[in-house]
DNA sequence: TTAGGGTTAG
């Protein structure tokens, strides 16, 4: 597409009052003369001072003051009569003119594009900074394309790029989807010697990172020679989007000992967020202590952003208190404290919390609605879930998305509805996603149901989106039965498939540190010692009456060798490292990437009583809290 | 001469 006309550059004698395109602009105001109405006398009279003595205006006063008012303009409908005064006065040729008004006509507020592209395909020989506007403009707007060939335009017609052009332009880049633009403008970032640049650096790594070349941003970061805040903030986001989630938490505590950056509110976010994710309570209660001594608790995005981090880390008392202490609260606080209590176990707090939520004024959206069913499907309110689920639509006008029937889908699941659930699936109007055909074989293997978790692995299959979790569902489902056969099938299966099956991972939060474990693992450091401990509490469960739940976690090995494969899942070892790295009477939190199995849930209860130790594992689905030989979600389920 | 970067909660 051509961005400008071709024969721009060949007119030398431009006559732009006369025919240029912008005067037939629909919006375009008719021209300044001293007798019209003008809406503002002030104006009138700066604009008419100005262009009075015309030939000796470019190098006066007058024409600093007609600049200055292009520049502090507060209405279009002005800055286009200035335009026009210009045009008619031929003055609007000269750059130093028509660079502020073609800044202030196309970046905000005003960011009239068509306008700004006309004036600028009709300007005789634009500078780098004009091209830098539009390219900037248009990087801001939904056509980031253009900008790209406004730079392609410029580096045809020999006009040099500075700084702010590559910067401006990688923008347009990070919007489009061209890896290969970026890279050419990154060469040509280093041919101009404009690598030093910290802030163009910044941009580049956002760049990067927006095309999920995580190595290649965080190589830029190492290359820069001053970084300050926003740029370990980048780092720090490209660790998140990276899945590299633990090494932000190492970040936090080199900006600190940093001279001279410190962390703010973004950092703080984003580092809440992490500590959610990571179950990392300890690193999440230092960032909390940190906002407070720096006055960011204040902020309602940093408050919710506190809520959530207590929630995912089992200590939904901690999220309470940030909450009760919020003089206000938004469809955000409300949403993330019943999301909270439910993944936590406090199904009818939840639903109690959502009533309070109403009296307060604040109306719910689609996610309060997701967090409110879930709190049903958490504890098993069948008759509350359906009536929430059928209300939200017809009293709130909110259409069930995805993850509401996925909550309804778990709902039905659990309660041994797995038939009604699959023609829910098949009704909705949303198309099936992986995950809500996973929760369904999850129902099927509760209520053992064969056939139809055979179905539901066709729809995952069909899908392409069948992992080795599903399969490992389907044996367990055939293994309960005693379907050897069954089981053998579905092996031969994954491997014909390729499936691999990912050991599971535990992780706990000790010494600022996050320690993982899978099972059998040799890797820690302190791996005898675990294994050791492991063995004791192994030793003092049994002598309590724990007895290892070797039905349906393995299949058709030998009895023996299934209760040494589970004594050593890996929950099982990071709560040993637990029981051995913290203090007597403390809480042992671990978080699992998959579900936890039923004999790891049996050992938890147990050890909760007999070391009388809290443990609160949290596993792909909810949160399990272990006290005194009880779990929150009563059983296993 | 002028202008610029990141993250936004559930």
């Amino acid at each position: 597409m051509r961005v400008i006309s071709s024969h721009r550059l060949s007119v030398s004698t431009f006559r732009y009052h006369s025919s240029h395109a912008a005067a037939r602009v629909d919006h375009h105001p008719q021209p300044i003369s001293l007798t019209t109405n003008f809406t503002s006398h002030l104006h009138t009279k700066k604009i008419a001072r100005a262009v009075v003595d015309r030939s000796a205006l470019l190098h006066t006063e007058k024409a600093e003051a007609l600049i200055s008012l292009i520049k502090s303009t507060s209405t279009k409908s002005h800055l286009l009569q200035i335009h026009a005064h210009l045009i008619r006065n031929s003055l609007f040729q000269h750059s130093i003119f028509f660079s502020p008004f073609l800044f202030r006509i196309a970046l905000p507020p005003f960011r009239d594009l068509n306008y700004a592209k006309r004036v600028f395909s009709n300007f005789r020989k634009p500078d780098y900074f004009q091209y830098n506007v539009m390219i900037r403009a248009y990087g801001m707007s939904d056509s980031p394309e253009i900008g790209f060939q406004f730079y392609q335009e410029m580096l045809r017609f020999g006009v040099k790029p500075n700084s702010l052009t590559s910067s401006f332009v990688t923008s347009c880049c990070i919007k489009i989807w061209s890896l290969f633009g970026g890279l050419q403008i990154h060469a040509r970032i280093l041919r101009d010697g404009h690598q030093s640049d910290g802030r163009l650096l910044t941009t580049l790594m956002g760049f990067y990172s927006s095309k999920e070349k995580y190595s290649d941003a965080c190589k830029l970061f190492d290359e820069m020679c001053k970084r300050d805040t926003i740029a370990w903030n980048v780092l720090i986001s490209c660790y998140m989007r990276g899945k590299r989630t633990r090494d932000t938490l190492g970040v936090f505590d080199m900006m600190r000992s940093a001279n001279d950056c410190q962390p703010d509110e973004v950092t703080c976010l984003m580092l809440l967020q992490a500590c959610a994710n990571l179950n990392a309570l300890v690193f999440g209660e230092g960032v909390h202590r940190y906002c407070e001594e720096h006055g960011f608790d204040k902020a309602m995005n940093v408050r919710n952003a506190l809520i959530t981090m207590y929630s995912r880390c089992g200590c939904v008392e901690d999220a309470f208190e940030v909450f009760k202490g919020m003089a206000e609260k938004d469809v955000v606080s409300w949403t993330a404290m019943i999301s909270g209590l439910a993944s936590n176990g406090y199904g009818r707090d939840a639903i109690e919390a959502f009533r309070e939520m109403q009296s307060a004024g604040v109306s719910p959206d689609d996610q309060t609605f997701t967090g409110v069913l879930s709190a049903c499907s958490h504890s098993g309110l069948l008759d509350e879930g359906r009536m929430f689920f059928n209300s939200m639509s017809e009293e709130f006008g909110i259409p069930p998305n995805i993850h509401h029937y996925g909550c309804v889908v778990d709902l039905m699941g659990r309660a041994g509805m797995v038939n009604e659930a699959y023609n829910l699936i098949n009704s909705m109007k949303v198309k099936p996603d992986a995950t809500i055909w996973r929760t369904l074989l999850g129902a099927c293997r509760i209520h053992r149901q064969a056939d139809l978790g055979e179905q539901v692995i066709e729809h995952l299959i069909e899908l392409k989106a069948q992992e080795a979790g599903d399969y490992v569902l389907l044996l367990n489902i055939y293994s309960s039965l005693g379907d050897w056969d069954k089981v053998m099938n579905v092996r031969k299966m994954m491997k014909d498939r390729g499936i691999q099956t990912n050991p599971a991972c535990s992780t706990i939060e000790f010494g600022g540190e996050i320690h993982e474990f899978v099972a059998n693992d040799s890797s820690h450091s302190r791996k005898t010692e675990i294994y050791e401990m492991l063995d004791e509490i192994n030793q003092q469960l049994r002598m309590a009456g724990y007895v290892a739940e070797i039905v349906s976690e393995l299949h058709n090995v030998g009895v023996e060798e299934k209760q040494i494969a589970l004594s050593y899942h890996s929950e099982k070892l990071a709560i040993a490292f637990g029981v051995l790295s913290s203090p007597p009477g403390t809480s042992i939190r671990v978080a699992k990437d998959l579900r936890i199995c039923v004999d790891c849930h049996n050992f938890a209860k147990m050890l909760s009583a007999v070391y009388n130790r809290e443990v609160v594992i949290r596993d792909r689905n909810r949160f399990h809290h272990f006290r005194e030989g009880r779990c929150s979600c009563n059983d296993y389920w």
